[in-house]
Order: C-alpha cells, then structure tokens, then sequence
DNA sequence: TTGATATTAGT
DNA sequence: CTAATATCA
C-alpha cells in the first residue's frame, strides 16, 4: 500500500453532475475524513455531446459555486482534458491520497467512469465514488420477485414507503484545501472559461440563473405556494404552476434530498386532504424521475434502442420537411408550434407539452422518436438523459408503461382542455394573438379562406390529424404483427 | 410451497 | 393488453 492512512491526508472531491457543496454525499463523506479540495474538469468527450444551452447554465452554476468556496476560504480548481490523465496529475502535484465523486448512472457516464478508476488504481491513488444523485439507489426498489420494475405505479408505492436520507451538511471552512498556486499542473485552468473557449456559439434561449442560491429560491417559491395548487394546475401551461427545478436537478445545483425535505416540510403546513394529495403528487414526480434512473441504469442501451420489443420493426417515416416544420414550431398545429418555439426561445417546455409534441411527432409525423429526442438534446437546459428518454419513449409507445388503449393525443382537444383561453399558445405563436381561442382550437379544421381572414401568416396544419392517426394505428399493428 | 386465477390499475 | 400483486386451492 502507497499510502498507511486516508485519515489525514488531502483528497480530492470530483465535481461533474452535482454542483453544489450542500447535501453532496460524496463531499460531505471525504470532509469528514480529512481536508478535500474540489475539482471539476472540462471533459472533451463530454462536449462533444453537450450543446450551447447546457453548456451556458453549467458555466453559470461552476461561477456560482466557485464563489461557494472562495467565500469559505477555498477553491474550486478547474482542468481541461481526459479525466483519466487529470485527475491522477492533479492528485500527484497535490500529493492527495484519494479522490471521491458521486456516481452518475447513464451508461456514458458509467464507462468512463469505470476507466477513471482504472487510471486512478494504475497511480496507486485511493478513490470512492457515492450514491447520490436520486434518492433511493438503482436496484435498491424491485418487485417482490426482486426483478427491477417496469411499470411505474407499483415503483412509486414502494418508493413512497421508503425510509430516505437526510439532507447532508455543506463541509466546514476548515475541511477545505486550498493548494498553493505553484503546486498546480499545466492542466489546471487559471479561470472559468467561456462558452467561445470551449467551441460553444451563445446559446439561442435566454437561459435561468444558475447555482445553488437561485435553485433554493425556486424551491422556497413553490414550497410556499404553488406546490398545494400543483395537482390542480400543473397540466395547464400557461400557469407554469410546476417548480421549474428541472435543470438544477439535472445539474445538481440543488441536492434531491434537500428538495424532498422542503416538500415533506410543505406537507406539514398542508391545510386539507387536497393539499396533502397536492403535494405527494409532487413528490411523485420525483420518482418519475428516479424511476427512469432506474431504468436506465439497468438498460443502458434504451438510449438508442427501444425499451419494448416488437414483433417487427416500426416503419418510421423520413420526412425531413414535416421533421423541420415540427422543429421550427410551425407545424399548423397551434399548441404544438407554441410548445416547439418555447424550447428554442427558452431551452424548456412545459411537461404537458413535451408529452404532446413528442406524441405529436411520433404519432401525427410518424417519424422516430430519437429524432425528437436528439433535437429535445440540443435545446434543452435541462436535458437528462434517463428523463428525456423515458419520455421519448412512452410518447412514442416503445417504452415502459404499456397500455391498452393505443396513445395517440389530438392536439386540438388537448389545446382546448390544458390551454382553454390559449394563453399560453398566444404568448409564443404572435401571429394568432389577435385570434379568438375556439379558432385557435379548430384552427386545422378551418377553411382555408377563414384561415387567411384570422392569421394570414400562420401555416396550414402539415397533416390531417383523423387520417394519419388511422395511419398510427396500422403502422404499430403492423408492427405488433396481430393484423 | 407452488401454480392457477382473480384483481387492480395504467401520467 | 400487460405487469404486479393478492388470493386460494
């Protein structure tokens, strides 16, 4: 053994997906062992899948949690390059004895992972990595046959009986190292760099504050009021009655355990049987998203393939210009368009209306879900890989969640039942602002001439919804190979 | 203990 | 229809 004792020697803590020093397992494990200085490092191969939306927020929440650590008298050190040739360099200049992280369950991810710890072992430098990015831990929730559920509900009521961890604390001012500037290697990065630096162009969505204090302020705000009417509202968008915490979860600004407790807090104060159900159906949420962890953890390649089988191969239509028309938001279909220009203009959908242009694609368009999801990739802040597939794939019909009835959504009667005033399809479609809503609703069932009267500006619906759900239907039955 | 069958529910 | 569980022979 290189080293007799980890007790009192420096460590390192790997920052990737969990940018925050409060409730970090991984951190709050090494500083109860000795000093740990922190390090986060700018992986090529990671940017090379990463896009100008998430890289901005990421850089936003490194900012925020640099300021973290000098305000405590430490560091965040930064480094460019291979993980596997940074952090053993790092660990030597520093002479630090082990390096922790929290574990991150994407198969990517994963790989790398297991080839980080191989250079670290080749260095004879010690490493651990934690649990910590949801909740309950992959294999820790199966069914009474200990096989891993693929069904959600059954998920849930055992996720919800389960005892959970308590927030961890943010490591003391003491329990932080700071190197000597000398001491560092030439992989170290003087300062954050830009989006520029790393090849990024400026992302086209105006992108939320990032870091640890705005995540909190998001969760303060809808703990204290919008969680008790979250049953109620949030499948309406123009409400955006949701906690908007997507993208500090994906980035762990904010640490699951802290966001469970502030809503178990939330449930205290709950005035009423509705409210109490208000907010467990938050917390269920929650466990959609550990839900699809979970299974993504155990079937790593559902990024690319589907999670059901069929008898017979799906027959997706290549259609580039109905696949652009979708991307552009100007597809005819008014709630559709609104839902597609909100995720350029902001890197975020409401989930309602994810669920309906994925089906809308899928269905309506015919064309593969993983075109859809490699776009939602692109422009979304938030996009996770687990949560964006698991939902890819169940609007598409190819995932978890099979049901019996075939899911096809009509965008038209969704848009009159989530968006009755088509608020919120005004507020990102302006060339139908000065239409009524029961026009806005029927607009792809309109005659041409009436259309050019209302909107002259807004397209024509690209599909007739009636036929091609008909098409839907044959083109899975085909598939099933029941016909 | 096992296997067949009923029950329940599906963002 | 299917998955998971409960029930019963």
């Amino acid at each position: 053994m290189p080293h007799e004792s980890s007790e009192a020697g420096m460590q390192l803590h790997w920052h990737r997906r969990d940018l925050r020093a409060d409730d970090n397992r991984a951190l709050a494990a090494a500083a109860e062992d000795g000093p740990v200085c922190p390090v986060f490092v700018f992986d090529d191969a990671v940017l090379d899948h990463a896009s100008p939306p998430r890289v901005a927020f990421m850089l936003d929440a490194l900012l925020s949690l640099r300021t973290w650590y000098w305000e405590r008298g430490g560091d965040l050190l930064l480094a460019r390059g291979d993980p596997r040739e940074v952090l053993p360099a790092i660990a030597d200049a520093l002479d630090a004895e082990r390096v922790v992280w929290n574990k991150d369950y994407s198969g990517l991810a994963r790989e790398r992972d297991a080839a980080v710890r191989r250079a670290l072992d080749d260095a004879d430098v010690e490493r651990a990595s934690y649990h910590d990015a949801i909740i309950h831990e992959p294999g820790s929730i199966t069914t009474n046959e200990g096989d891993h559920y693929s069904v959600y509900t059954y998920f849930w009521k055992k996720w919800r009986d389960r005892a959970k961890d308590d927030p961890f604390p943010a490591p003391d001012a003491d329990a932080l190292a700071s190197p000597e500037p000398d001491d560092l290697p030439d992989v170290t990065l003087p300062s954050l760099p830009t989006l520029d630096d790393l090849g990024f162009e400026e992302p086209e969505a105006s992108i939320p504050e990032a870091g640890p204090e705005p995540a909190r302020d998001r969760l303060a705000d809808f703990c204290e009021g919008d969680i008790y009417r979250y049953e109620e509202r949030r499948d309406y968008p123009a409400d955006e009655c949701t906690s908007r915490l997507s993208a500090d979860l994906k980035w762990g600004t904010i640490g699951v355990r802290e966001v469970y407790d502030a809503t178990d807090d939330a449930k205290a104060f709950a005035d009423g049987e509705a409210e109490i159900e208000s907010v467990e159906e938050f917390q269920s949420q929650l466990a959609w998203r550990e839900f699809y962890a979970h299974v993504l953890n155990f079937n790593p390649e559902v990024v690319s393939e589907n999670f059901k089988d069929y008898e017979h191969e799906i027959e997706w239509r290549s259609d580039p210009e109905a696949l652009q028309a979708w991307k552009d938001g100007e597809t005819g279909y008014p709630i559709v368009d609104a839902g597609m220009r909100q995720l350029r203009e902001e890197g975020y959908v409401h989930n309602r209306v994810r669920m309906l242009v994925a089906a809308f694609l899928t269905k309506d368009l015919l064309v593969d879900w993983r075109e859809g999801y490699d776009w939602f990739r692109e422009k979304l802040v938030d996009h996770d890989t687990a949560n964006d597939n698991g939902g890819w794939q169940w609007a598409a019909s190819t995932g978890t969640d099979a049901q019996p009835y075939f899911r096809i959504f009509n965008p038209m009667t969704q848009g009159e039942r989530y968006d009755p005033d088509a608020e919120y399809v005004k507020r990102y479609v302006p060339e139908l602002r000065d239409a009524d809503p029961e026009q806005i609703h029927d607009w792809p069932e309109l005659a041409d001439a009436e259309r050019e009267r209302i909107a002259p500006d807004y397209p024509a619906p690209i599909v007739d919804h009636a036929e091609r759900r008909e098409l839907a239907i044959e083109t899975f039955e085909a598939a099933r190979g029941d016909d």
